[in-house]
DNA sequence: TATGAATGAGATTTCATTCAT
DNA sequence: AATGAATGAAATCTCATTCAT
């Protein structure tokens, strides 16, 4: 008789995690309430409990998730050459960076604000960053490029990356999608070979 | 008879303030406590609702001073050339800047969180990223930038910076205040003329 | 699934607005503490929170609820005419007056508190006394009264009423439940045909 | 050295006084802050106390001199007979009355309030309300009222002056002192006589 | 005689978590 | 598997009173 993992009771786990995501999205993470999520996902308080042990469980598993796929990501990032076929294989690297961004934003954005508090969450947004730049290091040496430091490069260039999808998502400034992503490709090739 | 901005209120005020800029820096903005900047002040909740409204008050006023400082600062970011001159008038901006983060990082941290929950604070660090922006964008175009995006790269660069700065305060990543100076200046230049 | 107004939580909001009641009758309005409350309730805090906004949502429920009552009973203050039937008539209203001022005391000296403080409760006290006046009034020229000024008899008359039962409830003065309503009678009789 | 009651202390008291009388007016006894006051009197926390042991003790000061007053008024109520001149004099008291009443408004309306709470003002409050009484009683004896029951009467009557005055001080109600006085004196008439 | 900054006890309110149904 | 009322610890905020100057 149990339902296993394709059942009711996965379906409601998967509410509450979207709607912690939405809740987020609107009001942080210290500001979302399992009041929020319950209602959102249209629970109770008694069943959030029953899928997650506490509120930052359920970031936790929220943050695994991202990290999963920003791993392998981030693992697919190009070694791009100094010629034109460099730039386009960055450019469709950052392409699917944005696209990645877009739907995982605001849990994203939770691990800067986690970051100054030193939750667990705030593990997982630390240990991805550093191997979002080692990997970018990495790529920057196997690319061929100059005497440039490649770990300086790459943390400058994570930073834009990050930081600038930041601001498209909150919406402060005023860039389309398209015309950051070209930006970015050229910053960044100008960053490693300009 | 009136004590003035030199008498023991102001003292009490700014040892608020500061002590605030300190658990700020240690708890986050949303997990900072009245209690904890009182502690910290080495005196009463009573005396804190005698300077400050409410805790969101105290946090405004430190946005506005920080604030106050950055838009300064913004203003002298200078019109580099593409010859060594400019590179290093940048990276004498670029040290000012890193100073200014050193002391006042766990404000401008404060606010990524703030915008988040959409708070008052908010305000004030939007605009001042969006000032940010338009001054860099002018000094590219000043400067004789040749045929970029001067808004794009503005962003991008303005990105970067903040990032870069908000990594080395956090101690996440493993890069030194002179080296990171370096990269900075260095892809900024490449930026705008690579 | 929904317990509806007869389930728990009914019964506990119940609880709080008794408590209430109890607790404005031996303190005041503006003394009554929600932890006195709460445990007249025997319950917590949380749970008032649950159930009423705050102190002052608290007290406006209970208000609205004795001035239901008190506008039916208004409803049915009689058009008494000169001979001994109407007084009969006037005698009835003022015992079921007494009744629910009885009942009602606490919360209806409460009104008197509140307006003084100009609190949103005051508003519905002011209201019901409006009512009153321009209830008896009416009631006073549909008798039949002579040429007497209806609206300021009406507003002697309430004052007395309202007033002389306010002495009863607090105990001030040594005066029984029934000699005072036969008083009233007489004097309002007096009032209006005297 | 000394300055003597007339000197500054003695004004510096009266402005405590009436500062309060006024706060108590606008905002009501409880509700009454020792920061209002010592604003209204243009003065500080400190000298408060050093005029006064506690904010009760304000107000105990100022209910003394409003007692004062009432005292010799009520020892004025004429003992009216059923005449003419029975009748003017009645008139004259309660201009008197409502003169009194006008002034002192404010600090009688806090002995209403303070009645709940059961302060030390209270006292003051219901010893004025049962000398009221029993000084009218015993005046509608001394006219040779007919066989109605004095005590009673009294504090029907009683009662609705005060209350009456009270809605003419809170402007709740749509009537003139004028006429206010006029169907006092006819009630109050016709409860003795009518 | 006067000041006003400072205090701290006590009030209100919030919210993650539990538990009986 | 689900509910939602209840809890209480901890947070924010108020204000009468004190005290150093």
């Amino acid at each position: 008789m149990q339902s296993g993992p394709t059942g009711r009771g996965a379906r409601t786990r998967r509410r509450l995690l979207d709607a912690a995501t939405t809740v987020i999205a609107r009001r942080g993470y210290h500001a979302a309430r399992v009041d929020d999520i319950v209602k959102g996902a249209k629970t109770s308080h008694g069943t959030f409990y029953l899928y997650f042990d506490n509120k930052e469980a359920l970031f936790s598993a929220l943050a695994g998730e991202v990290a999963t796929e920003m791993e392998s990501l981030i693992d697919r990032f190009p070694a791009f050459g100094p010629n034109a076929e460099g730039e386009a294989a960055l450019r469709g690297w950052l392409d699917e960076f944005a696209a990645h961004y877009r739907r995982s934003g605001p849990v994203l954005r939770a691990w800067t604000e986690a970051e100054i508090a030193g939750d667990a969450v705030s593990e997982i947004g630390a240990t991805a960053t550093v191997r979002f730049v080692d990997a970018l290091a990495d790529r920057f040496r196997a690319g061929g490029a100059p005497s440039v430091d490649a770990h300086g490069a790459a943390t400058a260039v994570v930073a834009m990356i990050e930081r600038s999808h930041y601001y498209l998502l909150t919406g402060q400034l005023d860039v389309s999608d398209a015309e950051m992503t070209e930006t970015l490709t050229r910053v960044t090739h100008a960053a490693v070979y300009g």
